[in-house]
DNA sequence: ACCTGAACACCGTTCAAGT
DNA sequence: ACCTGAACACCGTTCAAGT
């Protein structure tokens, strides 16, 4: 909150990054950060209020990566283009999705890739509760699944506790369909991505244009 | 590990659901958790490995509420009873979302809700890598919203640091489609919760059979 | 076998004192 | 004004000792 001189609060948002990219969402402390910086805990309290508003520094840090989308006469395909960036983007920070899907705060630098994602809805025609709705429905795809990839139910392994290791035998007898997936799941998680963001485009351009979809006009 | 006498597993688990709760995720301590059972932190070991398999334990618990889904003829109808029921459940316990989110192991029963999902989705006909999508998709959706309402960009303020209170002013330059949908945003999440997932289905449906959704084969 | 206190190696952060 | 060590109030967990 003061503007010091011994770093640069980009250099203390790097170098937070790199920890989390590193050592994980737990190796991101104050004074593991602090050491990594070559200094003592306290002098970060120069640069940010605490822990909380150092994770919000890393989230940032991810979302100024996420690329620019650029507005064309299509919206699908900006919606696709804006949805995409953002998976692509989060999934090179794994560790970082956890922080996102949480931080109740925003920088409004970072809530960039959703507005682009709001505005590229907007322009299929959508106002008000439904523009609401089909927004809350692809952020929720995009960052469900990004996350789903880290952790979810066809992420490897049960239980470690119930004796016996294959996933396919142990789930297999009470869960049959989640065992038959598991094994398909993590090949190819950008064709994962790509098929289910089209099916949920293919809902959204059906409920709004019967015929085509195309733009209709802006808000 | 053990099966002692001082507690029941079921005990420990309704307690640590309850604190958790209580005072939110950071409320969930071993040793806070001790003391609201009137024990030192150290008796909880002889129940649970450690923190993680408490947080298991947590998410058990959360996963054995939601409801059964009975199997019709109608995987669409299945679908959307199966993930409006998880969805109903995890928004009961707000808490433990990013417990869900973030765990990468599991009962076998605590995967119960998502087998269901899976299977009312192979019930449509789909199989393999299909099926693996559209669960995917589904799930994402699901979880992804949930936490959404919680946090989310549309979820209040935006970095307090930034000198002005009004979202709709502030991100509003920035971001002006966000700043629009901030103000419709959980109004009625039942609603939103509703629509996003027919948008889903919509699409789902659309996909599998170009004429009408009715069930095909089993796998 | 089950239980549990003491102790260790960590946290974030307040406070007070340095320059 | 910016910096920072010492100290405090917490964590999870190991170890050793109890019954």
């Amino acid at each position: 909150m003061a503007r010091p001189a011994k770093f640069t609060l980009a250099e203390i948002r790097r170098e937070a990054l790199a920890l989390v990219d590193r050592d994980g969402l737990a190796g991101l402390t104050m004074r593991g950060l602090a050491a990594a910086l070559k200094t003592g805990p306290m002098t970060l309290y120069n640069y940010v209020d605490g822990k909380e508003s150092l994770e919000e520094l890393v989230v940032d840090a991810v979302a100024s990566e996420v690329p620019p989308v650029a507005v064309t006469s299509d919206w699908a395909a900006d919606l696709t283009v804006a949805a995409t960036g953002l998976w692509a983007t989060v999934r090179l920070h794994p560790a970082v999705i956890p922080l996102v899907l949480t931080r109740r705060t925003s920088t409004s630098a970072s809530l960039r890739p959703a507005e682009d994602i709001a505005s590229a809805l907007a322009r299929s025609g959508r106002t008000g509760f439904d523009l609401l709705v089909a927004f809350r429905a692809v952020m929720g795809f995009v960052m469900g699944i990004a996350q789903a990839e880290l952790a979810g139910p066809l992420t490897s392994h049960i239980d470690p506790r119930q004796e016996a290791t294959d996933l396919a035998s142990i789930a297999g007898e009470a869960n049959p369909t989640l065992a038959q997936l598991s094994q398909l799941a993590g090949e190819d998680a950008r064709r994962e991505f790509d098929e289910g963001l089209r099916i949920l485009v293919l809902g959204l351009a059906r409920e709004r244009a019967p015929e085509g979809g195309s733009p209709e006009n802006r808000i």
